[in-house]
RNA sequence: GGGGUCGUAGUUCAGCCCGGUUAGAACGCCGGCCUGUCACGUCGGAAGUCGUGGGUUCAAAUCCCAUCGGCCCCGCCA
């Protein structure tokens, strides 16, 4: 029984060359190889297998002059069996090189071959680029890493990490784990829970940061951390969002954001070197988050194109236009942006931006159109001749242009315009994929207001210091209080945020306080941060890139599952092994738990 | 929690609106032939829970309801 099975665990010979590697240079070498059959091609009296490993694919000739024992075997060998095969490297006749093959002008001329396993027919095929659809590339997850797309992405991948690695070690940065199993925090996302067998009814959680580690690694004097750290987020995902991902993480001794910031451009500038070979422009452009929301209605602006808004309230002020005018009386802003007349909208594509703005911020978004001898569009009507000069002035408004706004709350009014300034960025193709707009966004508020909770909540984490010169504001007007804090953006997608923290333990009380989380409370959730800030904590700070994001990018792929060798669906299951599962009662048991 | 979209052979899709042949095509797969192919060619063949359940109907891949799953988005993600 066993032995039909036919298990050979060690491969007859080694091998001495990768397929993808062989050259005109490799002609008259004898080479042993092995790989998967990316295709066969039998002739009857010959047998061609283009033989495919994590190099490429050559192609290896079995003619029964050779070895008719090779031959023989190779007429049986199907699509993605695992072989190996000994022959001698040979230069192609002219006529019969390939031209579409790094090796197409040598080919193996086979004197012995090995088949180490058989392969069901795959499900898709792995040599050619073909659509398929996730649900099966998921299910069969490590075929899929098979092809060479994959293979590339993560290949990529861990030349960004060992590019990491090798930039922080230069500049004197130790590379520290901290643990898996941590303790839940009660701000932020969801925690992923893990009981505790040895203490019934206590739970670990997986971390959503270091954060607090790599602050603590500074009071213990490390002065400079970095790691390459998974971290876990129990909420919904999106394509570029998943459960688990992973930060470069850094914290570093009495830095100034100044520092950190140019830290961090050179590494960014390092991935970009060792992985694609482009040099980035330093220092990044920098904008404060006040500019960022008034010119581009976010605080992650794609510099690629303009289209910048301007503030056009005072346009308004005596206006006849009934809906602007109530908003405006009830302190509402205007915000408009002119689309250049080389840029023409359709009246079915307005209508489709104006039903997204109102869908998705219950504001109305009104265009009007600048014709040679007057405005056209259904509010042209409402705008009287002080309000069309006004805005012209404001957006050097020229003929055959299309001038757009929003009127509501100020905050509302600029995300809605700056989601049309992106959709119409998109529309017109100006995000080009060549360009990288590296920024720093600065100077976030520290706090924001929850509706939700109706109470102050940090707009980054509570551990963010405030800008000195705001303390002062802290108690009478803390959601003007300033961060010392900055995001790294590229092309309007968020690489990363970090900021000086908090290293006084009264003030960090303080801002608990703030939050609502009172002094009692505090000490018993966090109170080894606090004692830790007791015993002589530096001033510290630093920031969190993430990974998967900035892979993403390098590798010019629209999802993040393309760059992680495991994902998740968006329920967050694992397709291929059925993960999250079912347990055993037993094992309920032992934890002390049961399902509800 | 909500909105959108997709689900038909191993794969990618057509058929669905407007219900009515034996549900098709390409690639893949199986078998024959073939000594210069490289998406080999050629001849022949097998292959379907039309996601699942219910309903309407003389009749459902097709219409209706529910449900499951993939993807995109909103909420959520300090």
């Amino acid at each position: 029984m066993t032995e039909q099975i036919g298990f050979q665990p060690l491969p007859p010979w080694q091998r001495t060359d990768y397929c993808g590697t062989l050259r005109p240079s490799d002609a008259g070498r004898r080479v042993a190889l092995w790989g998967w059959v990316n295709a066969r091609r039998d002739h009857g009296g010959l047998v061609f297998i283009d033989l495919r490993d994590r190099e490429g694919v050559v192609q290896i000739v079995f003619n029964p002059e050779r070895s008719a024992k090779a031959h023989e075997l190779a007429r049986s060998v199907r699509t993605e069996y695992f072989i190996a095969v000994k022959g001698e490297v040979v230069l192609r006749a002219p006529n019969t090189v390939n031209p579409a093959l790094p090796t197409g002008e040598v080919e193996v001329m086979a004197e012995a071959l090995e088949v180490l396993n058989t392969s069901l027919p795959p499900p898709f095929p792995i040599g050619e680029e073909q659509q398929i659809t996730e649900e099966v590339r998921l299910r069969y997850r490590y075929l899929d890493l098979r092809r060479p797309r994959l293979q590339r992405n993560l290949r990529l991948r861990h030349a960004i990490a060992r590019a990491t690695r090798a930039y922080f070690d230069e500049l004197g940065f130790v590379e520290v784990e901290t643990p898996i199993l941590w303790r839940p925090t009660p701000e932020g996302a969801r925690d992923y829970l893990v009981p505790s067998r040895v203490n019934p009814g206590r739970f670990y959680a997986l971390p959503q940061s270091p954060q607090l580690l790599k602050q603590i690694l500074m009071v213990a004097g490390f002065d400079r951390y970095y790691q390459i750290a998974k971290c876990f987020r129990d909420e919904d995902l999106r394509a570029n969002r998943q459960p688990e991902f992973t930060q470069i993480d850094v914290e570093m001794t009495c830095p100034t954001p100044e520092q950190i910031m140019a830290v961090i451009e050179g590494l960014l500038a390092r991935i970009y070197r060792d992985t694609l070979g482009i040099s980035i422009k330093q220092p990044f452009e920098r904008l404060t988050y006040d500019e960022a929301m008034e010119r581009f209605g976010t605080d992650k602006p794609d510099m690629r194109f303009g289209l910048e808004l301007r503030n056009i309230t005072s346009a308004f002020a005596g206006t006849e236009f009934n809906v602007i005018k109530r908003i405006v009386s009830e302190g509402g802003q205007v915000y408009g942006l002119r689309l250049p007349a080389q840029y023409q909208l359709v009246r079915r594509e307005l209508d489709e931006l104006v039903t997204q703005t109102q869908s998705r911020f219950g504001l109305g978004l009104s265009w009007a159109k600048l014709a040679e001898r007057d405005w056209q569009g259904p509010v042209a009507k409402h705008l009287g001749a002080y309000e069309r000069a006004k805005c012209v002035e404001a957006l050097d408004l020229e003929a055959g242009d299309t001038l757009l706004f929003v009127a509501g709350p100020q905050s509302v009014a600029r995300s809605a315009l700056g989601e049309v300034r992106l959709s119409l960025g998109h529309k017109f193709s100006l995000c080009s994929n060549d360009s990288l707009c590296f920024l720093w966004v600065v100077d976030f508020p520290l706090f924001e207001y929850s509706e939700e909770e109706k109470r102050l909540v940090s707009v980054n984490h509570p551990f963010t210091a405030p800008k000195p010169e705001d303390l002062p504001l802290l108690e009478s007007d803390p959601l003007a209080v300033r961060a010392l804090s900055y995001d790294v953006v590229l092309n309007g997608e968020e690489l990363g945020g970090g900021s000086i923290r908090i290293h006084n333990s009264e003030l960090q009380l303080k801002i608990f306080e703030l939050l609502g989380l009172p002094r009692e409370e505090a000490l018993k959730k966090f109170g080894f941060l606090i004692e830790a800030l007791s015993y002589g904590a530096p001033p510290h700070g630093g920031i969190a890139l993430g990974l998967d994001r900035i892979a993403m990018l390098i590798c010019g792929t629209e999802s993040l599952r393309d760059v992680i060798a495991f994902p998740k669906t968006q329920k967050a299951v694992d397709l291929m092994s059925g993960a999250p599962a079912e347990v055993d009662p037993s094992q309920l048991k032992e934890l002390a738990l049961k399902l509800v």
